[in-house]
DNA sequence: TCAATAGTTCCGCAATAATGAACAATTGAA
DNA sequence: TTCAATTGTTCATTATTGCGGAACTATTGA
């Protein structure tokens, strides 16, 4: 079996629900403020570490196809690898302000996980990991 | 066994991934949506029915139980049945315009089903049906 | 032509989610 | 008190989704 094409939505095929569940993991939200920091491109091996966890390159495809089937980004195919792009004007069109409150929700959360290890606290995690 | 006590996470303890994971849910926005609209209480049994469906009983307790445990509502037992409120100030005040923008994304998306419908097109659903 | 590189697909197993059935807790009536 | 009705929860089973290793595809450069 050949690589299918790359699927990508149309803007007013962008669901709230698609773009929720995607960014509800914690490696796919990682991997997009990634490609939203730097507006330019990036490639997918940029993103083999996680949060001092080393994701297989399997998985670190699924998320990217699943971030690219919520509308959140585009991928083109540059030769031999990837370059991705966040599609931020198209659903900041269809949604305003969403992924912004999304990602500054996410700021927030980082700062107050850093002073909290500093601080040797350990706060329970209450969205249960999902393997070990 | 009996019935475990209702569990809430503190404020500081909700995470955005966890917002984010339990309104990735067309059935839980549902019941949260109600339950933010009417800002005083509600019990289970109103949503019975969401969106042409009939969710089990089983099945809508544990979506209580999830919204409950991601810190978006609070739910009390009241005699024989349950209230359950909002948590918005809370999560207003650890992610500022995250709910709101949330909520208002779920308007927008709504509406334009509505005009879809109208209009006879079938857009495809991006995030894929759960069951059936 | 072939090795190296970058991603994708396939597939088995693990983790999550849905839900019927049995159960628990509370209320009100007899 | 005792019991039926009501409301929601828990358990057990099944279905769905997600992870990740191994094999594969596609492209580039030597």
């Amino acid at each position: 079996m050949g690589m299918r094409p790359l699927f990508h939505p149309k803007v007013e095929d962008i669901t709230v629900e698609g773009i929720l569940h995607a960014l509800s993991d914690p490696v796919r939200v990682a991997i997009y403020a990634g490609i939203v920091g730097q507006d330019c491109s990036h490639n997918c091996s940029t993103f083999l570490t996680v949060s001092d966890k080393t994701i297989p390159k399997s998985t670190l495809s699924q998320h990217f196809r699943a971030l690219r089937e919520a509308g959140l980004i585009r991928g083109e195919r540059r030769g031999v690898e990837m370059h991705n792009t966040s599609r931020c004007p198209e659903v900041e069109q269809r949604f305003p302000g969403l992924l912004g409150a999304i990602v500054n929700a996410h700021t927030i959360q980082s700062k107050d996980e850093a002073r909290a290890k500093r601080s040797g606290a350990k706060r329970p995690v209450r969205r249960p990991a999902k393997n070990t």
